[in-house]
DNA sequence: AAAAAATCCGTAAATTTTATGGTTAATTGT
DNA sequence: ACAATTAACCATAAAATTTACGGATTTTTT
C-alpha cells in the first residue's frame, strides 16, 4: 500500500492544493528535473492514487447557498432497503455525498440546494418519497470555516 | 450573479467532473471553438466561479481510512469563543472541513485519519485540548455511497 | 438603423506535455 | 564483494495544448 517516497508525498500535497501546476513548477519546487515529476504523476495516476482532477467552484456564486447535513434512519437493514436508499439517493444531484454511518443513525447526506425553499422542495418530493425512511434530521450550514478536499499527508 | 449562459454552465458541469480535459474535448463536446472554450473558461476563473482546480485522492489508497463527523457544542457563543475555535480547529491537518451549522450543536467537522488509533489520539491530544469546548460526539463513516465534489447546475 | 458591445473563430507563437534514449544510483543474487 | 538487474533520474526533441491576437459575425443598446 505504501510504496510512495518523500518525491510523492510532496506532489501529492501540492496536486492535492493545486493541480493547474504545471510540471516545470513542481520540479522546481522539489529540485527534480521535468521528466521525473512528469514519470511520478503518470504513475500515481495509473496507480490510483489519484482518482481525479477536478475544477472547485464557488458555491456562493453559482446559487447553491444552503448546505445541509441530514442524518438519515431506515426502518430496517436488510441488503434490499439499504441498497435500494442508496441507489435512489444517489440519483439525486441535489446529494453531494451519502455515507453509511455507525451510531444512532444510519446514514449522513451532504445536500445543496439553492436556498431553503428549494431544499424544502427536494426534502418534500424526493427525499421522503423514499421508502423505508423512519426519520431525516437536517442541519444547516451558517458559515464555512474550512474547507478542503486535501487530505494530510 | 447569474451572468451564466448555457455554455458556461456546460462547461463548469464537465470541468466539476473532470478538470484535465482539453480545450479541444470541451469544444467538440459544446460545438464550439477552442479559442470561445479558453476564453469561457478564463473568464470562470477569473470572476470566481472556479475557485480551483484540485487532485482527489484515494483516501484508501493514501491510508486515511476512517472518516469522522464531529458534532461540537461550545461553552459560550461569544465572538472570542467562535473565532478562536475556527481558528484553531483549521490549524489541524486532521480537519478537512469546518462548518458552523444551525441547531443543537455549534460545528460540524470532518476529521481524517489513519485508523481508530490515530483518530483517537486526535481526539484527545489536539481537538480535546482547545478552551471552552462543551462536547464532542463523533460518528464514523462505514461507506462511502457517493462522494461528489460537483454542485448541481 | 447606426453604433457599441459581446461572442465567436482561425491562426500563430509560447508553453507544456509526452516520448525516447542514455546515465547514474540502488538493489538483488551469487 | 561484485557482477547483473532494476529503478530513478535527466536532457533533448517531438507532439499537443495553452495562450495571445486580430478580425468577422451576431447581439444589444441608443
Amino acid at each position: 500500500m505504501n510504496d510512495l517516497d518523500a518525491t510523492d508525498l510532496e506532489i501529492l500535497k501540492l496536486l492535492q492544493q493545486n493541480a493547474s501546476l504545471t510540471n516545470k513548477e513542481i520540479s522546481y519546487k522539489l529540485h527534480k528535473s521535468i521528466a521525473t515529476v512528469h514519470e511520478r504523476i503518470r504513475r500515481l495516476k495509473d496507480q490510483g492514487y489519484i482518482k481525479r482532477v477536478v475544477a472547485i467552484l464557488d458555491s456562493k456564486k453559482i446559487n447553491r447557498n444552503l448546505i445541509a447535513f441530514s442524518h438519515v434512519l431506515l426502518n430496517d437493514h436488510t441488503a434490499n432497503t439499504l441498497n435500494g436508499f442508496e441507489a435512489e439517493v444517489a440519483k439525486f444531484p441535489e446529494v453531494m455525498e451519502c455515507f453509511q454511518m455507525t451510531g444512532t443513525f444510519d446514514f449522513i447526506l451532504r445536500i445543496a440546494t439553492s436556498d431553503m425553499e428549494a431544499y424544502h422542495h427536494f426534502y418534500r418530493n424526493k427525499l421522503a418519497t423514499l421508502p423505508n425512511i423512519t426519520t431525516v434530521q437536517s442541519f444547516f450550514v451558517l458559515s464555512e470555516t474550512k474547507s478542503d478536499t486535501a487530505y494530510p499527508l
